[in-house]
DNA sequence: AGCACGCCGACT
DNA sequence: GTCGGCGTGCTC
């Protein structure tokens, strides 16, 4: 058989190889090129990975089918050669199929030529320029020790929160446009506020795009479109933005290096952090981690010199950091006074401090972390506690008449009698913001108070109703979750509660004291943002039942280094990240007995190739074991953790234990996480 | 992911 | 008889 040209095909379809195809008779293809593709019965898009000549040792026992077409609106654009390298390393990273990672390169919807009239607001806000803020020290000597012209290379920028960290990326945005090139700037779905976009939109005008999930699908493809086509050279977004094929691209900044949410918990499930200085490197440029509370991850690297360190002492203007004040709970229990009008989750100095802030015209913020709260309707005379059917997971009650899985959609009325014993009468235990709010307003019946949450603040525009009024100060007391916790700078807030710091000091996660470190200092971090150098500080007072917990002394401290220290001499003891790699293997089925045996199987298989091979044999398997949330949606959940020193190692490790899957019973699913963060 | 095939229970 | 439920298998 004469030799002859194949193309290799990343399809939208969950296989682990690409396909191999029949250039097209009338036209030629290259790499990176976006072409439809007969895939069975249909037409599928994909990718062009290669254009090869075909390998006589595979020549396959099947006709090869040709491509169908190239397809139009993509017909100029190719997916950059360093994007695609990208892609590449992420379907291998994560073991995910490549054509799955390539399609979420692409928008929604198609390209339309006329603009349709929207009633929704404009996704970049119409403002006028304000010129830069003249830079401090600190900041100038950061900005100018960040080498934007000499390619890659990662920068961990540690700023005490109201450093003026957004500053140093405005100013090395400029510069990178300046150079003509474009930049990414990469934030947590929930720091992307309006009034950050709006602090760009100030500096930068027209010259920026926003990708997040608060847009249409016609509005993320007219963003998407206006990068692409080299309209705008700033790209604003959420984690998936990095999928957007940016051309030319000189810097990625990622603030809030630290959060969690950077990594997606579904189908690819990828750390957009990590992923982003992946992407510098491909693309030969900077890329920039910022937080005022670093990752251990972040920071180990920073101390090992791969990252370059920045370190921002001072708030801006020499504000004060905030006054910590640790109120230990245990002690207002024991002391029971009877005050009818003070609940009994609200300390009595937090009280007097609210009323300071109020009569001041202040405003006060009240931070309640539900989620990681066991949040309980519970019988007091039999013991019995309300869970959802489909998890295990106890319910949350709302508004006094619902109970809510916040994991699946299950909902029921609620109804006083205890379902088990048919005597007791259920009552609520734990705390909700629901019940917050309602307690406050009976303390200040004459203020205004506003409860954010996720069932109250729904969509874009309910945030930015919101942060207009505190800004107005027609707010006097905000309630919220985490969603208050991160980015929001305003003026008049010089107290915040946070009500039980110990969220989730008890949950089967090494991370949870790190988490409790950064929440409370970032949460501090909102207090007092404004008051001058010569004034009284912000105050932030935390409730708590572990006065002496890590994450509280050093919070409280204003001690990074100290707790970092600290905690990655513990975490150095367990072999854990970020001295060890970890990968969590989830093997989960709606019969119990299936999923058992299935995990017993995959420890089998790790066991032996441990035996087999020599390069494995450092490579803990821990488990299986059912995993703390054993039952969620229905399906029985157990796991199987592994740990190495190597992360190279350890991903050969999971394609060898994972094999062809074929050995994976049908009814049993095997899921894979590279790096999870979310070990329940 | 789609889409088809195939095997079983239920209906005009 | 055949309509349609979803378990299983395949896509160059």
């Amino acid at each position: 058989m004469s030799e002859r040209l194949t193309v290799r095909v990343a399809v939208d379809a969950p296989l682990s190889e690409s396909l191999t195809y029949l250039p097209h008779p009338e036209f030629q293809v290259r790499r990176g090129d976006v072409v439809s593709v007969p895939l069975g019965k249909r037409q599928a898009q994909g990718v062009v990975v290669a254009v090869e000549n075909e390998d006589p040792a595979n020549v396959s026992s099947f006709e090869l089918k040709p491509i169908s077409e190239r397809i139009e609106e993509f017909a100029s654009l190719s997916l950059p050669e360093a994007h695609l390298k990208w892609l590449e390393w992420m379907s291998d990273y994560y073991l995910h199929p490549l054509g799955q990672v390539t399609s979420l390169c692409f928008p929604p919807l198609s390209k339309t030529q006329k603009e349709r009239k929207s009633n929704r607001p404009p996704v970049i806000p119409e403002v006028s320029h304000r010129t830069p803020h003249q830079l401090n020290v600190e900041q100038q000597n950061c900005v100018d020790s960040i080498p934007l012209e000499k390619g890659f290379s990662t920068h961990l920028v540690h700023g005490v929160t109201g450093s003026g960290k957004t500053e140093i990326y405005l100013e090395l945005f400029t510069r990178t446009l300046a150079a003509g090139k474009k930049g990414i700037f990469l934030l947590p779905e929930i720091s992307l506020t309006p009034q950050l976009i709006q602090r760009f939109a100030e500096r930068f005008g027209d010259q920026i795009a926003v990708l997040h999930s608060q847009l249409t699908d016609r509005e993320r493809t007219n963003q998407w479109w206006d990068i692409v086509e080299d309209r705008k050279s700033i790209l604003i977004g959420a984690r998936s933005a990095l999928f957007c094929p940016v051309k030319n691209l000189g810097l990625i900044v990622v603030d809030e290096e630290h959060e969690g949410s950077f990594k997606q918990d579904e189908k690819l499930k990828y750390n957009g952090r990590d992923c982003a200085i992946m992407q510098g490197h491909f693309n030969n440029c900077c890329v920039i981690l910022g937080s005022a509370t670093p990752s251990l991850e972040s920071w180990k690297n920073a101390l090992d010199g791969k990252y370059v360190l920045h370190q921002i002492k001072n708030r801006v203007n020499n504000r004060p950091l905030p006054q910590i004040e640790v109120i230990d709970m245990r002690l207002e229990k024991e002391q029971e006074k009877v005050d009818i009008l003070r609940p009994n989750w609200l300390s009595e100095k937090l009280l007097n401090a609210t009323h300071a802030a109020l009569e001041r015209k202040e405003q006060v913020a009240f931070l309640l972390n539900r989620r990681g709260m066991s949040q309980l309707v519970f019988c007091p005379s039999c013991g019995h506690s309300v869970e959802c059917p489909n998890c295990d997971i106890s319910l949350t009650l709302h508004a006094n008449v619902h109970l809510v899985c916040h994991y699946c959609d299950y909902h029921e009325n609620f109804k006083t009698q205890c379902p088990s014993c048919k005597e007791g009468e259920l009552i609520n235990l734990g705390l909700g913001t629901e019940k917050v709010e309602e307690d406050l307003k009976r303390l200040f019946p004459d203020k205004v108070i506003a409860r954010a949450d996720r069932d109250e603040i729904t969509s874009r525009l309910d945030m930015e109703e919101l942060v207009q009024k505190m800004e107005k100060s027609e707010i006097d007391i905000l309630i919220g979750t985490q969603m208050i916790a991160k980015g929001l700078d305003f003026s008049n807030l010089t107290l915040v509660g946070l009500l039980l710091a110990d969220i989730s000091f008890n949950l089967p996660d090494f991370r949870a004291t790190e988490r409790s470190f950064q929440l409370i200092t970032q949460m501090s971090g909102r207090s007092g943002r404004h008051v001058k150098a010569d004034e009284s500080p912000g105050k932030v007072v935390i409730q708590t039942y572990n006065t002496e917990h890590d994450s509280i002394r050093f919070a409280q401290a204003h001690d990074f280094e100290g707790f970092a220290t600290q905690e990655l001499q513990n975490r150095q003891q367990l072999n854990y990240p970020p001295f060890h790699r970890v990968v969590s293997l989830r093997i989960q089925a709606t019969d119990l007995n299936k999923v058992q045996q299935t995990a017993q199987q995959l420890s089998l298989r790790a066991q032996m190739l441990k035996e087999k091979f020599p390069v494995f044999a450092d490579i803990e398997v821990l488990g299986p074991a059912a995993a703390p949330i054993a039952k969620l949606r229905n399906q029985f959940r157990y796991h199987l953790l592994l740990k190495s020193a190597q992360s190279r190692t350890l991903n050969q490790f999971v394609r060898k234990v994972l094999g062809d899957t074929k050995w994976i019973p049908k009814q049993a699913k095997v899921v894979v996480d590279i790096d999870p963060l979310n070990l329940l």
